[in-house]
RNA sequence: GGGCUCAUAGUUCAGCUUGGAUAGAAUGGCUGCCUGCGGAGCAGUUGGUCGAGGGUUCGAAUCCCUCUGGGCCCA
């Protein structure tokens, strides 16, 4: 909080100078320097208005600088947290804090019980919808990626006080539930794994669903049953179709379990099958062919199908295929509006779990012995997120600009949240069998290139398991496992959060599990030695003086901790969960530069010692939070 | 063919939205630091025509155009 009350100081200071200048067009900005040295802040003002005046920036710095200081000397309170600000000869305008008073600021506030309540949100009510697998398969590590993105998000959405619901889609009306129903029925696969320990949506994924696929390129018949299969399904009330539903939920509750180990949560699941029964589909048509925005096609290639017309150059999507079958598209319109509350909700709500959080995941139904109308609301958010890789972006632009079309309302509210998707490096890629020389391979579940979310689990477990041993020769079977679970989820999350959400990520099975340098682990042990430190010494609140927290690397982590609000708004605004990672890494320098260089409970100087000590409490609370929001436990031994 | 997107150190990436001070990390290589509050750390060193060319500007990794090369979507 306290760098964005610095911030609004001199921004104070800065409009009234402009004005009495009778500036008032100018979009400046006032921002972080490049480097410490330069201050706390720094502005672009003078190159701005050197064009206007046609002087040199440093000249116009100089004259403002001039202004500025008269004007903080008559504004200046005691606790003002400005101290000065001078003109750079480069022309930048830089601002520094007081550092008598700003450390005191920034620890007296984060030390506070009420630190760490934001509202950016004003309560609003936002769904979320991540992850989203196909329930004939297990999850693999792009499956990872969208679903840590999609967690940090809601962590951070609902800290500053927006009103968020964790959606999970289930398509289990599609073609790869029905491949895997005709493995089971048709050729031969057993429904139990012949491995008893093997999980079923591994089995079904890795077993059925691959071994199925290549059946179908040599059995015609194969093929055939696959539509006769698929047609039942989407039809509904029949035993195959029953079949096919108890197949999907038992995948689905097995893929759960490997969402609920990286401690990512959900609120409901949606099935498509219910989607469709729901009827909302046929509501939509009407509304579509009223409003003129759906077509019946005499001629050319879409003959006898109803499509959206494309603009500018865009071809015609289309809705309802020519032999009566609804396209993709068509079942996400509904259900989009579903999300939007653009229709009112046709579904019934059940208690389908109980979660590691103990929260309950709710699922939807049509079925009125099952369900009923639960007290709080589902659908019909303010906004919504979807979650997705940036191959549906073109399905999801249609659907926003759709929906913007029959019903009143911004277009930002559907938001299409794109990420680009993971690949496996090429060294990963031959440990599977696949030679793709040196770029790297896209995943795909149907054809078995991918690795499994489990076995990366598996396989960075074991990794962290192997470096506690190391260390504590004494720790308890249940402590070990503990811990290296939590380290192994913090290394995968960190790593598929800190990248920026358009470049893909190549995974690589080695490194991209490193429990070093810039990774989770690192985040985790700057806060096992804080809170070691604080075990240890005891917070005495003799009389202290927060100005004798002068050394540099004391002054950097004050600076860095100043930040933290400042960050999560960003964050929230933007939507880009990227940047808490950025700043948990940032954080923790500055936390280890502190430790290695300065003497905290070593020091002889008792007043000193408390000082620190308090200084160790405010990045303790600080990167507690901050973990929190990333997913990442905090530990106190590792 | 049309659209979207990316290109920065040997490698993986920040920085680009809002142009500004010596382009930052991590990793790899090499070298130091545990009788010290936890060495999963810290310090040093090595390593960059910011894909190419042009334009706008006092100033471009950042904005605009063209090209090259990757990726994706649509047909």
């Amino acid at each position: 909080m306290s760098l964005k009350n610095l911030r609004k100081e001199a921004v104070q200071l800065v409009e009234k100078i402009l004005s009495d200048r009778d500036i008032d067009d100018i979009n400046y900005t006032l921002t972080e320097p490049t480097n410490s040295e330069f201050g706390e802040l720094t502005s672009n003002i003078a190159f701005l208005l050197a064009q206007r005046l046609r002087s040199k920036p440093y000249l116009i710095a100089k004259d403002l600088v001039e202004s500025l200081s008269i004007q903080l000397k008559k504004q200046r309170t005691k606790g003002s947290l400005l101290k000065t600000i001078e003109a750079h000869h480069s022309g930048h305008i830089n601002f520094r804090a007081a550092w008598d008073v700003f450390p005191k600021a920034v620890i007296s506030e984060i030390v506070d019980s009420s630190y760490g309540k934001f509202d950016f949100g004003g309560g609003r009510r936002v769904i979320i919808e991540h992850t989203s697998v196909n329930p004939n398969k297990a999850l693999h590590v792009g499956h990872l990626r969208n679903m840590i993105i999609g967690d940090v998000l809601y962590r951070i959405l609902s800290a500053v006080n927006y009103d968020t619901s964790v959606l999970y889609y289930v398509d289990d009306s599609g073609l790869q539930v029905a491949d895997i129903v005709v493995g089971f029925l048709y050729a031969g696969f057993p429904i139990e794994p012949p491995d008893p320990k093997t999980k079923f949506d591994q089995y079904c994924g890795n077993e059925v669903y691959v071994k199925i696929n290549e059946m179908y390129t040599k059995n015609l018949d194969l093929q055939q049953k696959r539509r006769s299969v698929l047609k039942s399904i989407e039809k509904g009330s029949s035993d195959l179709s029953k079949f096919a539903k108890d197949i999907s939920l038992r995948v689905l509750r097995d893929q759960l379990k490997t969402c609920w180990s990286l401690k990512v949560r959900y609120d409901l699941l949606n099935f498509e099958s219910d989607i469709v029964a729901s009827k909302l589909w046929e509501k939509m048509f009407e509304v579509l062919k009223n409003k003129g925005i759906t077509v019946h096609e005499d001629e050319g290639k879409n003959r006898g199908c109803w499509v959206i017309r494309g603009s500018d150059g865009d071809d015609d999507k289309v809705l309802i295929r020519s032999d009566g079958t609804l396209t993709y598209i068509a079942k996400d319109i509904p259900y989009a509006a579903w999300k939007l509350g653009l229709f009112s909700d046709p579904f019934l709500y059940y208690a389908f779990s109980e979660q590691w959080d103990t929260s309950i995941l709710w699922a939807d139904t049509l079925d009125k012995s099952v369900g009923s109308t639960p007290k709080r609301r589902f659908g019909g958010a303010e906004i919504v997120i979807n979650l997705m890789d940036s191959r549906q972006s073109r399905l999801q632009t249609i659907i926003s600009s759709t929906l913007s079309a029959i019903a009143d309302y911004h277009q930002e509210r559907y938001m299409h949240l794109s990420y680009e998707p993971v690949t496996l490096s090429s060294r990963t890629a031959k440990s599977l069998g696949i030679d793709i020389g040196n770029t790297s391979a896209h995943m795909s579940g149907r054809k078995g290139i991918y690795v499994g979310a489990d076995q990366v689990m598996e396989t960075v477990y074991k990794k962290a398991k192997e470096e506690i041993q190391s260390r504590h020769q004494d720790m308890s079977d249940s402590e070990l496992s503990d811990i290296s679970e939590s380290l192994g989820r913090s290394a995968v999350r960190y790593n598929l959060i800190k990248q920026d959400l358009e470049r893909p990520i190549v995974f690589d099975l080695e490194e991209s599990l490193s429990l070093d340098g810039d990774s989770g682990p690192y985040l985790q042990y700057a806060f096992a030695r804080s809170q070691r430190l604080l075990e240890k010494g005891e917070l005495i609140h003799l009389s202290f003086n927060h100005t004798e927290l002068l050394h540099d690397k004391e002054v950097n982590l004050i600076r860095e901790l100043s930040k933290m609000d400042l960050i999560i708004e960003q964050c929230s605004l933007q939507m880009n969960p990227k940047l808490v990672a950025r700043y948990a890494h940032n954080l923790a320098v500055a936390f280890n530069l502190f430790y290695e260089q300065v003497p905290i409970l070593k020091e002889t100087k008792e007043s000193l010692v408390s000082a620190r000590l308090l200084l160790v409490k405010a990045f303790n609370i600080v990167m507690r939070l901050v973990l929190n929001y990333l997913g990442i436990d905090p530990l106190n031994r590792m």
